[in-house]
DNA sequence: TCCTAGCACTCTAAATTCCTGATTGCTAAA
DNA sequence: TTTAGCAATCAGGAATTTAGAGTGCTAGGA
């Protein structure tokens, strides 16, 4: 267990060291705390005997390690109220009810990636109650037609789908088949009802029903497919720790692998924070993640940051759009 | 005018800074030229004093100024023939029927990007000849809808508006209107035919139409807005000329500067090339573009790199894209 | 028992110097 | 006109120096 001034001087050097990224040295401390450098350098070595600061070198300055992070965030963070500034920026994106969650979710965080000079990234689905509300299909020419499918709550995709040899006649009485048989049906089980119940009948009654079959089976499967988006990437490129193009390479080139986005996914429903090792993205950093849910969507949001990172600020940030996005 | 030799001198300088990117001294010349490297000196020095080259420092070997490069592509390069591997890669691309143009645009300046290193842009917009074909809505709540738009060449675009307190029966009236007067107009003349001839009609018959106007105009100024999209940003980060932190920062965020990649547009039908200052993006790039026109979409595409860019393969390669979308 | 002043020690980061190798410009002879 | 030869230049890396920040330890004081 931590002394009362332990936790003190691991909060303050946590602290300085987000703000600054320097190591902290013993002077530093004592001024906070009414006491000789000599006695905070006695605590800081005990501080770093249990695995909490770290040493850059032998007479540097201290610096939190991961687990002095993760002490710092289970039991020292204190949350402060977002500035008005930032609740305002956000809000213009809340109130504005002509976008699509889909937006809106983009758009705060890009507004948080902004004023954190962090990276996010958003893993967004449609969520179970999101019903199919109806198919339809219009010719373009002889082989081409686009089929557009709209969901109970205003989701709108499209495709263009190429049929060589097939009548339009049969392509009506697909849709109308679908239509028929479908509506309704909430999007995540499309696939499998497609599958199940409906290809055997399109098979009985229409003709060429394969071709047809594949063509609307990729439809939905892009329809009910998840969404990942990055917002402020860049912004990696702002963080000393990233000041070398190697690191930054590597970031980059999983920011972009779709495989390890996904990974990203959060099974519970709290903010969960994980500093370097702890997440599978890189020793570097540090993810913040939650989930959100809502009647359209649901889904994951994250911020990606230095292990040096704003923990205070970042919580309070997710925690406020999940807020607001879940109502 | 310059002579035989120093055009081989010029030509060989350039080749071979391209390829290492390395200061070209006199003895590499003069194994290719059976001559002196003093010899070859005594040219580069003329060859200097005309601006064609230029020196990093005093005693180190030549590189090519943006005078030298003009001359190379105006004068010098051959352009080889497509290697066959990327003649295949970029056919798998152009052989998938089910691609959207502007889908097969993006995959392959991906493919591009991903050959030559460089990063590419695509500026598409609908094409004249892109005829509105339908127009639909599909009511979600009390307060929203979606519209969507379908053109004769097969471009879906939707948009979700938000109408508090008009009646459905308005907008199915309003709907029914536009797709008799609209109906088989180009795309690009919506707006003003919408503006003009639409609005005193609907002012006419229909109630709220002020609320009814502005969400259809909305809709059509986004359905025939131009499109930029850039691949292959990271590409940057593998030149060496774009080695330290604050260029590479500089050259990302103009290429997400929305303006500036829209003076990307080129003009002419030819390919053109734009060394270093003759671009707008950065004195060290240089940028190679041209247009593109099909019935369906018309724009420019565009491949920026290194000042020191394989000139020959991207102009060959923006060629052969070219001609395979115009068909 | 806990705290602190003092001091020797360590190590980084920046500045300085030194060295090597590549390349040049110039000159004089072929 | 070409070439061989040579002194001069400079980048870039290795080695050295210096200054400053910070530490660990010890011994004396509360």
């Amino acid at each position: 267990m931590l002394t009362q001034r332990q936790e003190s001087i691991l909060k303050l050097i946590v602290m300085e060291y987000i703000k600054l990224a320097k190591p902290v040295g013993s002077k530093l401390i004592c001024k906070e705390l009414n006491c000789s450098s000599a006695t905070v350098r006695n605590e800081m070595m005990l501080l770093e005997e249990m695995g909490l600061l770290e040493k850059t070198h032998t007479s540097s300055g201290r610096v939190p390690s991961e687990k002095g992070y993760r002490y710092y965030v289970d039991n020292l963070m204190e949350l402060k109220k977002l500035s008005g500034e930032d609740v305002y920026k956000l809000q213009t994106v809340f109130n504005n009810s002509q976008l699509e969650l889909s937006d809106v979710l983009t758009k705060s965080l890009e507004i948080i990636a902004d004023i954190t000079s962090y990276t996010s990234v958003v893993l967004d689905a449609k969520s179970h109650d999101n019903k199919l509300k109806e198919i339809s299909v219009v010719p373009v020419n002889s082989e081409i037609l686009v089929v557009i499918v709209v969901t109970d709550q205003g989701y709108v995709e499209h495709k263009n789908i190429e049929l060589k040899g097939v009548s339009l006649e049969e392509v009506s009485k697909t849709v109308k088949l679908i239509n028929e048989l479908i509506v309704g049906t909430p999007i995540d089980e499309i696939s499998a009802k497609l599958e199940f119940e409906i290809k055997p009948v399109i098979a009985k009654y229409v003709k060429q029903h394969e071709l047809l079959y594949n063509a609307f089976y990729d439809v939905f499967t892009d329809i009910s497919s998840k969404n990942v988006s990055v917002v402020g990437k860049n912004n990696i490129l702002k963080h000393q720790e990233f000041g070398n193009v190697d690191k930054i390479k590597s970031l980059f080139s999983k920011l972009e692998d779709r495989n390890l986005l996904e990974n990203i996914e959060e099974t519970n429903n709290d903010i969960n924070i994980y500093i370097g090792h702890e997440n599978k993205m890189s020793p570097d950093v540090t993810v913040i993640k939650t989930n959100y849910k809502t009647s359209k969507d649901e889904g994951t949001i994250a911020i990606i940051g230095p292990k040096r990172m704003d923990y205070d600020k970042v919580v309070n940030l997710l925690d406020y759009i999940k807020k607001q996005i879940e109502g």
